[in-house]
DNA sequence: GTCTATAAGTGGATAGAC
DNA sequence: GTCTATCCACTTATAGAC
């Protein structure tokens, strides 16, 4: 499974409020990471410009030269989002690798997989952005419904068709399998890194917490869906 | 099992801010239903004294003279909820009631239990204003946590284990089981009825989906842990 | 490209007349 | 108990000097 890169850069500079000089860009790149820390540890509405311009080092008013508004940051973090996911591996290349090494050890290799991919600490705040701000914002709950809820359950439930149609699981309803798994894919990570997000603590322990709970989720998955070996 | 009152009354006055006349009471309960419905609709932050005061019909410096402040309002609303929590059935009664009637009867009388305890239009009003300020005020992210995640989890875990001492169900994790019903339930809930709530559309259509979803979890969880008659 | 200054508006909360 | 008037902090965004 491909595993992706921890340092993906963020996209160019492609309005017209930006200049194309090398201290311009540096600044706006500056711009954008320091608002994907502000938004994602205190939200989107709660973080002002000028909150913004003082940590970057410059005036607010030095921001607009850069962006047209607030809301112009906020989509481009969205599709810097959406350009890593592009990096995700096929359904095609999913199902015949988990035919390859069985059920059981694909489902640990999709969890080391799925750290692979929140090992970017940008996308990481990304998705805490989204989180948090998934009932205060129309475009970021279309984006969520969109990019994760929709595409995120079909995914797998094209996945578990799949698997059945491979023998690996039981002739169950793709679907009813498929919301079974996101739903509490979904749980653990609301749960455990959104509610009881805790910046000052150790960051594996949220994960290892999660991942035990897992584990014992897909125990019970294979008990109704598994096929014997 | 025991049906709540679908028209609750609302706490009185308690603090020091409201005098005890006839007219200051009545003042006082639209003040705090106004901002029910207000905080639910758009979220605690983005309703302004000045637009609850607007709604009621009286200035904003008068909000005062019934509250100490916007935050005394939203302490108010909470309290509300608890007391109505208190009206739901024990823990035993709910067991037993599973026992004499049979699983899969008992699962579809809890689900109208709970559309009962939701047919109180500011309980459900205030459920939304706990599920859309989660991530944004401390002190609801508190509540939540601990009065609708964790009592909410023990008491399904206690239910299960004396579902399992009845012979009612397998031999099962009491926590495992709880964990798959509980995530399932507020993830169906944050789905149809706060992701996709639409005021202007007929809110049975919600109910019937997440019903019918509900449903096909339930047969899941009954063919991992059901007990054959 | 960054700055100062400012516009034009929002927010919660208070003082004091009636 | 409600009103008018006001305070002060804070918001996004713009104009124009340098």
């Amino acid at each position: 499974m491909k595993r992706t890169d921890g340092n993906a850069k963020l996209p160019r500079s492609q309005g017209k409020t930006s200049s194309g000089t090398r201290k311009g860009r540096r600044t706006r790149e500056r711009i954008l990471l320091t608002s994907i820390d502000l938004f994602s540890e205190k939200g989107y509405d709660a973080v002002s410009i000028r909150e913004i311009a003082a940590a970057v080092g410059i005036k607010d008013s030095s921001i607009y030269r850069h962006f047209e508004s607030k809301d112009a940051i906020l989509d481009e973090i969205l599709s810097y989002y959406l350009s890593r996911v592009s990096d995700a591996p096929s359904l095609e290349q999913t199902a015949n690798r988990a035919a390859e090494i069985g059920l059981e050890n694909f489902f640990h290799e999709f969890g080391s997989f799925y750290l692979g991919f929140m090992s970017d600490p940008t996308t990481q705040k990304i998705w805490r952005i989204i989180a948090i701000e998934l009932y205060h914002n129309d475009k970021i709950k279309r984006f969520f419904q969109k990019n994760i809820v929709c595409i995120g359950s079909q995914i797998f439930e094209e996945m578990f068709h799949l698997m059945i149609e491979r023998k690996l699981l039981k002739d169950h309803d793709p679907a009813t399998l498929s919301s079974e798994f996101f739903s509490f894919a979904l749980y653990l990570y609301f749960k455990y890194f959104i509610l009881e997000y805790d910046p000052t603590a150790d960051p594996a322990e949220p994960h290892r917490r999660a991942w035990a709970e897992m584990e014992a989720h897909i125990q019970f998955l294979l008990a109704v869906a598994g096929v014997k070996k």
